[in-house]
DNA sequence: GTCTCTCAATGGTTCAACCAATTGTTTCGA
DNA sequence: TCGAAACAATTGGTTGAACCATTGAGAGAC
């Protein structure tokens, strides 16, 4: 019944890494706690410092350790922020694995259920702090600045995704603009009319706390996005390099 | 206007991890190619070879790359599965970023659109895995091997987020259900009476294409799940390490 | 007190080996 | 001729020692 499992012959590094990962899911190791320095690490491991160091880079890489120089440097226990989880992401867009399509689709997906949980849970402060950055789309528009425009139209996603209080949404809201934006930079910035008084509107959903409305107008407005997004695509597919 | 940039003193070897990356995003390197040998790779970066093989692991945890031995080792760019990503997110789990409450809902989110979408997209393949799925479930079941049911089940969500054909989806939920898996092994397996029968009904949408009846079934289940979850994890909360 | 300067601690990098796994080739025997 | 065993070449994995670069705390001068 039970099938045979690969042979563990597992990099000491891995060894090492996995001992480390193992400590802070047990809550052995906290955020802001330091490791010992590499030299005694190594140590304690038995391995040579070069080994103990690709241990730690594996770590860092994944997000749970950040290594500071200088006197008071070390290995220190990050914060899970997901950037990690982020970049994965971001690197299957560029690897072809999500292509605008899925991006486009998922947008609409998690997008909406995020306009609807923003709705319920916003406080005062998220809602100031969304109307802020819809006047700085205004003005960017009026300006013409079509760069910043974009880069402050990310953020609203993201600013109501941390408002749904989640942060799985607000993880994979940041993945999704992130691959957004590659996405626009390599089609081309193109302006439309519909953005902005969407915004208005879901605004207006915000302040009365319409779940439904807010989602309904979000999902329709990234549909409309969709078809401008994938329009776009279709007529620059054929010029990558 | 525009602030200050932190100057940049980056490392060595992410300036090399970078422009492997910038060789993979232009598609100048595809899926199954070969780097040249560290030896060789370190002296085109003129690095050392310890240097450069932080930037091999780097990329390698990041999950763009394979690193193999032997004579006919060496670096193999990796078809973009998206280990890395379900790894990312299932640190954050781990760390305490995402807790169950967040887990539960995002399942809720995701997993009523994937219901939806796998429906409509479904080929006869799809519907045969996941109808023999569940028949193995139904088996665990009345065996009353809890482990293998659990592990049976999470294989059905991540089925039905394949034949959702959205790798973003798809991902999400391998993420999801490695976090599920976690959770449910730290309150301990608990049966239910009303999975099962939930999964019929969903195989007979599925089998029909209705994707609104199968999104409705699918959220119904989930906030099922989701009480009995978070009740457990209640009544867990205090014992934990 | 407060401002420098110094210095020790720590991560970053280099170098030169050698180990270990894998594969292709050669050799030798049946 | 064929097959298996021995060998050699290639490549990643590991080691150890050394030196560089950055950082911050403490000593010392004013």
């Amino acid at each position: 019944m039970r099938e045979f499992r690969p042979v563990a012959t597992r990099r000491a590094f891995e060894e090492i890494a996995s001992q480390i990962r193992g400590r802070l899911a047990r809550q052995g190791l906290r955020a802001g706690d330091r490791l010992p320095p590499e030299r005694e690490l190594a140590g304690q491991f038995h391995v040579s410092r070069n080994t103990l160091r690709e241990a730690l880079r594996s770590l860092e890489i994944a997000g749970l350790l950040e290594l500071k120089k200088g006197a008071t440097g070390g290995a220190f226990i990050k914060e899970g922020g997901g950037d990690a989880a982020v970049a994965g992401l971001a690197d299957l867009y560029h690897l072809g694995t999500i292509k605008p399509e899925h991006l486009t689709e998922a947008r609409i997906v998690i997008g909406t259920e995020v306009a609807r949980l923003a709705c319920l849970r916003r406080t005062k402060e998220d809602l100031a702090t969304l109307e802020a950055n819809v006047a700085a789309a205004e003005h960017a528009t009026t300006k013409g600045d079509m760069v910043n425009r974009a880069l402050v139209n990310y953020e609203f996603h993201r600013l109501l995704a941390r408002a749904a209080r989640n942060p799985v949404l607000t993880i994979l809201t940041d993945a999704l603009m992130e691959m957004t934006r590659h996405f626009v930079e390599s089609v081309g910035y193109m302006p439309n009319r519909y953005v902005m008084p969407s915004r208005h509107r879901l605004l207006a959903c915000l302040r009365t706390k319409d779940g439904d409305a807010a989602a309904r107008e979000m999902e329709s407005m990234l549909k409309r996005l969709q078809r401008f997004h994938l329009a776009a695509y279709g007529l620059n597919a054929g010029r990558k390099k």
